[in-house]
DNA sequence: ATTATATTTGACACGAACTGACAAATCAAA
DNA sequence: TTTGATTTGTCAGTTCGTGTCAAATATAAT
């Protein structure tokens, strides 16, 4: 339900780089970086692809991981979230 | 894109509703069910159930696709769609 | 053609959700 | 115990979703 956030942060501390270095360089407040490593906010789209240059990794690693997100965050606790998800992959896939 | 709206409107006119007695079952303005049947808006939850029972669809049905359109809106147009949707699906499945 | 009914379109209102800032509180080292 | 890092809570501004209403357009029937 968080993956990015679990994701980023333990990049971010492999390499040792602080909250406060991550927010400067997205340009917002360390409190929001804060945040969306616990899962309590998303990243927008663009913030995703710096972080991802930030971290020197690939924009499509964390990008998948932040629609997978995104995703269950509308279809979680429906019990026809499967089934949902399948027609949109089959659909995508058409 | 618009799997629910296309598929509610298949059923009412095959049914011989108009979409004024749909909207006055549904408690909402005509207009509004001529916009959600064409895509340009989308019922909430308690509506899709509210005309699956009027139309004596099951829930399933019409509750699959629309979770189906709502993830297709959230990932639509994003080149790793595919991969994200998969990887909510595994992680639905586990 | 005229009227009556059905549907669509466009503009707007209201509330909920999202993104962000800021200040204060807590945690962790030194 | 002071310093720096992180977290928490609250509030402001913006965007998005759900709905209404009035007017425009299509469709029927007479």
């Amino acid at each position: 339900m968080n993956s990015l956030g679990e994701k980023i942060r333990e990049i971010r501390e492999t390499q040792h780089l602080l909250l406060r270095q991550v927010a400067a360089y997205l340009e917002i407040d360390t409190a929001l970086i804060s945040k969306i490593e616990r899962g309590e906010r998303r990243l927008t789209r663009e913030q995703v692809v710096k972080v991802a240059k930030y971290y020197k990794v690939s924009d499509e690693e964390l990008l998948t991981l932040w629609l997978c997100d995104k995703v269950l965050d509308t279809v979680s606790n429906d019990p026809y979230a499967l089934k949902g998800l399948k027609r949109a992959v089959n659909t995508i896939k058409n």
